[in-house]
RNA sequence: GCCCAGAUGGUGGAAUCGGUAGACACGCAGGACUUAAAAUCCUGUGGCUUCACGGCUGUGCGGGUUCAAGUCCCGCUCUGGGUACCA
């Protein structure tokens, strides 16, 4: 093919053909003069008008780019062009998002350096990128494995860390304020998004220890360390984020995913959920992304509410007293009080040690519980730093110890005296007492208890104490909350139903219903996030045997467990209302649970009626109101009676920052005595270390345990790296001003330049990327960094370009000598096999192979290059058995379809390395033209719709280029000709319908018509013979940001020495396309009959006379008088008979 | 299930405001030039019907509004994408 090419250029067109379009030399010469010249170099100080035109920046795949990658860059790169003719100073950038997975796991692999990787694969997309033309300004260029890059990104996350969000003023603002806050007046009063409401004075915060300091601060800061459940890949060594996890399975690799619990840094991306919806508002998007986002933040405004039990709670194990604090808050207590990085030991220590109580432990228990002894408020093996005290009371600080306990592990190495030292300085006053002194003479120890508390007076509420808030006295306990958005409904209320996860499960259950609970409860957490998911219709739960009270009604509520009660959203129960709820309705009417309507409509005897629509009825205060007035009264009523509180509920999750991968950008933190600091911004940047090997150690830390020295100062780095969408989340600022050295951005290149005016890439970053990067700009807004709230103003989805995924089939058989071999097979046998036909699959492969076949199994399925097979079928049998064998399938025979033909299942998939389907668009420039690729992309239908690559049609967007090279040369010897003479009518008005289109198409991105615009508009030029410089010139200005290099060499044919890319965008004139007359349609009842000619300025009742008047009108009519005539100047005529 | 987008010739698609459906291109058929091929150019090309003029029909399906509907409204079917026991 391309030595054919070749031969015609080399030997036959010079000779001939003198000045032919010769696409490879003209659009290697003007890459070369756009690069010599920095044609395209934007400038910061420019008294023009800005306008900011951004790529998506790729991820540089070994796979090279392919076809679909320049879609988008075409439609920015037309655009771009386009602005610079209208007079505007063009930002139009290019980068790599170069930290990424494929590159570690290929280092894991070879041993070879992600950063050689990752090199290479720049260089090869650069080379792609530059043979395609884009007026991209090169000089700055970003690369997020760049140290000079990512020290911001990891400046960024200093910042983060140290913020917190201030609710008061709805904005990020220093911790360094919120610390002089808490030391002059404590936390009483600050409006914080948190994790945990502790309250302290401002006075005890100045008492705390740093460490007790930083552990409170951790909980405000907009980076944080944390306890989170994680989305675990176990074949990835990492964790993944929400987004990153698709049906159970990692996004990339497709590997199982499951829910773990680390200590993980965090994004508190959560406190900016009400901006990020609302600014959705205010953006020139799709509705579908913004749809998308929307759904993501998931916002849902309802009421919290209690149900008070019916009867009190019982022990679910004999030793475990009713308490006054549910497990939730003393677990979150025990967190408040301990060392966080031992918690998760310590919390199992105390809880088995609770289990476990030893006798002499138990009679002091009975002795102290329930305030007994002079009201105080004891606690038993409460979690205090490292150690499990035996009990404490925080109000008097005093610990009591029982020696001869078995304690922790850690208690066995650190002595008593250690422990008491330690406690002391937290502010603890420890009294120790031996079993035999508890056994033998109880009175004598209470007695000491007693004296020691009567001594000191109790100190003010300290955070320690939270949970014991006057809100957890009040409730003792005794009730469950719920989260509704239909408060509404309240009457509707049959039964409540909790999550089998759900805190108070095991206390409520009755003796009766014990058996079969825990039995569902072991069942439904045996159950994978997976079989969870993928089995939503299976309606499953368990009675508990309790019951609660309803709020209005005072009936009996029964209530029940069951795994379609999320654990995680809400408070993990559900206030059941089958009438108005298909899964509540599903569930009761398996179990056969009471339905009372309380909305009218619908028919409740088929299906729930969910709609927030229609007048309440059996609904006491709540009758007769619409569904939206009914949820106002009933929050009111809620709110007046004390049972729960208006309330607005996320589902946006934080997020999770840590990878435990290498190739990332390092998180600019160390600890010391295990608490988180940030490092000194003049540190910065934390270059990545080099070490031995890219995986874990052998004690599973992540692969930056490894790195020599990776110590600040001497104490430990963190050694988690930070995800993909850090550097993708803020890189389109660092292109305004990429070489600064001193801040991220400069304030004057950032208020020059502004946010994006127009966002081109793919919609699979709908709720990642642009989820995060709207995230980031806004807190980078709130502190200052720049000076808008939104990063996008414009963002267009440009469609896939699918590629063609052949399929075959491998199976293996043993022939008549018991040779184990392997063939391909066609599709149908394929389904065959799969719905259990196998013997007939060995029929007709033996059939094929002309010899028995004992045994027969399939093997797999493989992919093969679409460039085999020309329409389905594949003739060549020894190149495709030759190509399977390369790729590790030897097989022996090809099973042939009825038609002779081998056959591949072929379907539109993506373009992947893995399908073997990339089409490598360098292919197309050599054999066409970066032009004509670049004009066929925007040929092929509009920019956002997803389309299959083929290459039909490219021929004729190439024929089109070679016949506007042709208007610009004499027909006879093919020399540069144009003429000077004066335009005619026609001529002009060829040039300004299409300087009209074209202007107009791309104020509307739709460059699929523009391209048929130029056609048409050479076609006509063309058929006028039209070769004069007036029409020419501006024509191929209007053309040269789509097909640049061919315009660039007809401009300077023409005589220009400066670039095409400083000529002025041609001036619409209308005066050019007025028409004088039009031919109007004349229809009858709407069809279209004939048309007639009449003066554009001749009035409705002149043409309908002058119609009527006429022949054929006469002929159509047949006699009939019209009923009535519409004429519509200048559009059409209809007689309605 | 829910949300979003869409369905037009053999194919990709056009019709931006309710006003001549099928622009432009591919493919196909026929022709010109040529020893031949390539390249280029010309003609035709939704379906049915007719020697022809023409007629009928036609934008996923069924209704409706209108002088006029691919376009607006109601009810379906199917396809693509997103999302999910979110209370």
């Amino acid at each position: 093919m391309l030595w054919l090419a070749d031969f015609f250029s080399i030997f036959l067109l010079p000779k001939f053909n003198m000045a032919s379009y010769h696409f490879n030399s003209i659009e290697k010469n003007w890459q070369k003069f756009w690069a010599e010249h920095q044609t395209f170099k934007a400038d910061n100080h420019s008294k023009l008008p800005k306008y900011y035109v951004l790529d998506m920046f790729p991820y540089p795949s070994g796979a090279g780019l392919h076809v679909g990658h320049p879609l988008g860059y075409i439609a920015s790169d037309i655009v771009s062009r386009y602005k610079r003719h209208k007079g505007f100073n063009v930002l139009h950038p290019m980068g790599y998002d170069s930290f990424g997975l494929p590159a570690e796991q290929y280092a894991i692999q070879t041993g070879q350096h992600p950063a050689i990787t990752t090199d290479e694969n720049i260089k090869r997309y650069r080379q792609q990128l530059d043979n395609i033309g884009f007026s991209f300004d090169w000089s700055r260029e970003v690369r997020t494995t760049d140290a000079q890059y990512y020290h911001w990104t990891q400046w960024i996350f200093i910042q983060l860390f140290n913020g917190w969000y201030n609710k008061a003023n709805d904005k990020a603002e220093p911790i360094n304020d919120l610390i002089k806050k808490f030391g002059a007046e404590g936390n009483a009063n600050v409006n914080a998004v948190c994790d945990e409401t502790i309250v302290f004075s401002g006075s005890e915060w100045n008492a705390f220890s740093e460490k007790q300091k930083q552990t409170i601060l951790l909980n405000y800061r907009l980076a944080y360390l944390s306890d989170t459940m994680v989305n675990w890949c176990p074949e990835l060594g990492t964790v993944l984020a929400n987004d990153e996890v698709k049906d159970g399975v990692s996004e990339r690799g497709g590997y199982p995913v499951e829910r773990k619990l680390m200590s993980q840094w965090s994004l508190r991306i959560a406190a900016y959920a009400e901006r990020l919806l609302q600014g959705l508002d205010t953006l020139d998007w799709t509705e579908s992304i913004k749809e998308a986002q929307r759904n993501w933040i998931g916002k849902s405004e309802g009421t919290s509410l209690k149900f008070y039990l019916a009867s009190p709670l019982t022990p679910p194990q004999g030793k475990q007293e009713p308490s006054d604090v549910s497990m939730v808050e003393e677990e979150e207590l025990w967190y408040a009080t301990a060392d966080k990085s031992k918690y998760r030991i310590l919390k199992d220590f105390a809880l088995e040690n609770r289990r476990n109580a030893t006798n002499e432990e138990i009679i002091i228990w009975e002795a102290l519980r329930n305030n007994q002894i002079e009201n105080v408020k004891f606690r038993r093996q409460h979690i205090i730093d490292k150690f499990i005290a035996d009990f404490v009371s925080f109000e008097y600080k005093l610990v009591i110890e029982l020696d001869g306990l078995i304690h922790s592990l850690e208690d066995n190495i650190i002595s008593d005296e250690a422990r008491t030292l330690v406690l002391n300085e937290l502010g603890f006053t420890v009294l120790r007492f031996t079993n035999e002194e508890v056994n033998s003479n109880l009175n004598g120890v209470l007695g000491k208890i007693k004296s020691y508390v009567n001594s000191i007076v109790p100190s003010t509420p300290s955070p320690m104490e939270k949970g014991m808030g006057d809100e957890a006295k009040k409730s003792q306990g005794e009730c469950i909350e719920f989260f509704t958005t239909r408060p509404d409904t309240i009457f509707g209320v049959s039964f409540l139903t909790l999550a089998p996860e759900h805190e108070l499960v095991a206390q409520i259950t009755t003796d009766a219903c014990k058996a079969a609970v825990e039995n569902y409860v072991t069942l439904s957490k045996n159950r994978s996030e997976r079989d969870r998911m993928a089995d939503v219709k299976t309606i499953s739960g368990e009675f508990t045997g309790a019951y609660a009270i309803h709020p209005f009604t005072k009936t009996l509520i029964p209530i029940w467990i069951g795994d379609y009660v999320l654990a995680g959203y809400g408070t993990g129960a559900v206030m059941a209302v089958p009438a108005h709820d298909s899964r509540d309705y599903a569930f009761a009417k398996h179990f056969n649970l009471p339905i009372p309507q309380v909305v009218e409509g619908g028919d409740i005897s088929v299906e729930s009626y969910d709609a927030k629509e229609g007048l309440l009825i059996n609904s006491d205060f709540l009758n007769g109101l619409e569904v939206k007035a009914a949820i106002k009264k009933a929050i009111e009523k809620i709110e007046a009676e004390g049972l729960g509180k208006g309330k607005t509920n996320y589902r946006l999750r934080n997020a999770i920052f840590g990878r435990q991968r290498y190739w990332g950008e390092p998180i600019p933190v160390y600890y010391k005595e295990g608490v988180p600091y940030v490092v000194e911004e003049k540190d910065l940047p934390i270059a990545l270390p080099e070490v031995d090997k890219f995986l874990p150690t052998e004690t599973g830390e992540p692969p930056l345990a490894r790195a020599q020295n990776w110590n600040y100062n001497g104490h430990a780095f963190e050694t988690t790296t930070m995800p993909g969408w850090a550097g993708s989340s803020w890189y389109y600022l660092r292109y305004m001003d990429p070489h600064n050295a001193k801040e991220m951005v400069g304030i004057e290149a950032v208020n020059y330049w502004q946010n994006i005016d127009l966002y081109i890439g793919g919609s699979e970053h709908a709720v990642g990327h642009l989820l995060y990067a709207r995230f980031w700009c806004k807190f980078l807004k709130d502190i200052g960094t720049v000076p808008f709230e939104e990063p996008f103003k414009k963002l267009v989805n440009q469609g896939m370009i699918q590629g063609t995924v052949c399929t075959t089939y491998i199976y293996s058989y043993k022939n008549h000598v018991n040779e184990i071999l392997k063939c391909a097979v066609a599709v149908d046998l394929h389904s065959q096999f799969k719905s259990g036909n196998s013997e007939g699959v060995i029929k007709i492969i033996a059939a094929q192979i002309g010899s028995s076949i004992t045994d027969c199994q399939y093997v797999n399925e493989v992919n093969v290059p679409f460039e085999f097979f020309a329409a389905a079928v594949f003739e060549d049998s020894e190149g495709l058995k030759k190509w399977l064998s390369s790729a590790g399938n030897s097989v022996s025979h090809l099973i042939i379809g009825s038609d002779s033909k081998f056959q591949v299942k072929m379907e539109t998939g993506k373009m992947s390395k893995r399908w073997h389907n990339v089409v490598n668009p360098d292919d197309i420039c050599s054999q066409y033209g970066a032009d004509t690729l670049r004009l066929y992309e925007m040929f092929l239908g509009p920019l956002q719709d997803a389309k299959p690559w083929s290459t039909q049609g490219i021929e004729g967007v190439h024929r089109f280029l070679k016949k506007a090279w042709r208007l610009f040369h004499n027909h006879t010897n093919e020399d540069f000709a144009v003429s000077d003479e004066p335009a005619l009518k026609a001529e002009l008005k060829t040039l300004h319908k299409t300087i009209k289109k074209a202007t107009e198409d791309i104020d509307n991105f739709s460059f699929n018509t523009s391209v048929s615009a130029f056609m048409v508009c050479v076609n006509e030029l063309q058929d006028l013979k039209c070769n004069k410089r007036e029409i020419l010139e501006p024509f191929i200005v209007l053309l040269s940001p789509y097909a640049p290099h061919i315009c660039e060499e007809l401009w300077h044919l023409c005589g220009h020495a400066e670039s095409i890319e400083k000529a002025d965008w041609p001036v619409f004139n209308s005066e050019f396309l007025v028409e004088n007359d039009f031919n109007y349609p004349i229809s009858f009842n709407g069809k279209v009959r004939f048309n007639l000619n009449f003066a554009l300025d001749l009035e409705p009742l002149a043409v309908e006379k002058a119609v009527l008047a006429d022949e054929q009108t006469i002929k159509y009519l047949e006699g009939k008088t019209p009923k009535k005539m519409i004429v519509v100047k200048g559009r059409i005529v209809n007689i309605v008979i």
